[in-house]
DNA sequence: AAGGATACCTGAATGC
DNA sequence: TGCATTCAGGTATCCT
């Protein structure tokens, strides 16, 4: 389900609470979404949490790394204990593999992290943290907004694509960590229609709508992320930013600039929110 | 090479 | 109520 901000906002969670205690034992409910040696893990100590797009890696003191992807439905949930009476406490009829956790502090509770995955769309693997870059996924991600793109790459990108601006923004190749959520709202802000062929953007409109990704992006890891079906942080806590959607999921409602009414329409196959009035088809 | 359709799964919402 | 259909925030793979 999460898009860059909710999978930063896991890794936060995870770089506060996990960092610094060891993986006592692992135990892998679905087969098929873990990959690599599990064996490997046991013993080792988290050493730190990294995110490039929406993908997740924890690294381990023993030179081994775990790659996450929550794709859809994942999400990780973390308890601290003492309150659970028995490591299947939080495990649900999703949940998809359990890390039992042991704090260097001896005298504190146990603690699990468990992997919950509705879809089973996710995948987690154990590979070796120099070779973590190398996994197809990874290898082939564009650069990240908030970080590596800026204005002259992000015109770059676009020129050349014959595609639409609201598919090149969720092409993980092109750039990472946007999906569909920020992809309409960060239109919507820019005042961009979705199907507008990206090579055709001026540069005075590629520098509203990189301004408008930063703005969405940015917002939404300061409160949380959003939640709509499934998302939740480490705590179970849902995130806010779906306070905010002024065009996601909101087709027949009055637009919040112009009021006119929201429409819905298919791109790649994707549900896209937009209003006709501000983001017209010619500019 | 790039882009579209489809597959991977399950559950919720909608339609009849 | 029951049953079928559609849709869902993502990505890999096959096809053109």
């Amino acid at each position: 389900m999460p898009e860059l901000p909710e999978v930063e906002t896991i890794r936060r969670g995870l770089e506060k609470y996990v960092v610094g205690q060891q993986i006592a034992d692992i135990n892998i409910l679905s087969s098929k979404q873990f990959f690599g040696d599990p064996k490997i893990v046991i013993g080792a100590e988290i050493i730190g949490v990294r995110r490039f797009g929406k993908g997740l890696i924890i690294d381990l003191s023993n030179d081994f790394s775990i790659a996450i992807h929550v794709k859809m439905t994942g999400n990780l949930f973390y308890d601290a204990g003492p309150v659970r009476r028995s490591p299947d406490a939080h495990a649900n009829k999703h949940t998809r593999v359990i890390f039992k956790l042991k704090s260097k502090n001896s005298k504190s509770w146990d603690s699990y992290l468990y992997y919950n995955d509705i879809r089973k769309f996710g995948w987690i693997r154990v590979v070796e943290t120099k070779k973590v870059m190398d996994l197809p996924f990874f290898k082939s991600l564009g650069p990240e907004p908030l970080r590596d793109l800026d204005l002259p790459l992000f015109r770059d990108i676009l020129s050349s694509t014959t595609a639409p601006i609201k598919s090149v923004l969720m092409d993980q190749h092109k750039i990472s960590g946007i999906g569909n959520i920020y992809a309409n709202e960060a239109l919507f802000l820019a005042k961009i229609y979705p199907l507008r062929l990206a090579s055709s953007l001026h540069q005075g409109e590629a520098r509203r709508l990189l301004g408008a990704i930063e703005e969405v992006l940015r917002k939404s890891i300061t409160i949380g992320g959003a939640s709509m079906a499934n998302y939740v942080n480490l705590f179970g806590k849902k995130g806010a930013y779906q306070e905010n959607f002024l065009v996601y999921k909101r087709e027949g409602e009055k637009c919040s600039f112009c009021k006119n009414l929201i429409e819905k329409i298919k791109i790649g196959g994707r549900g896209t929110f937009y209003c006709p009035k501000c983001q017209r088809e010619v500019s």
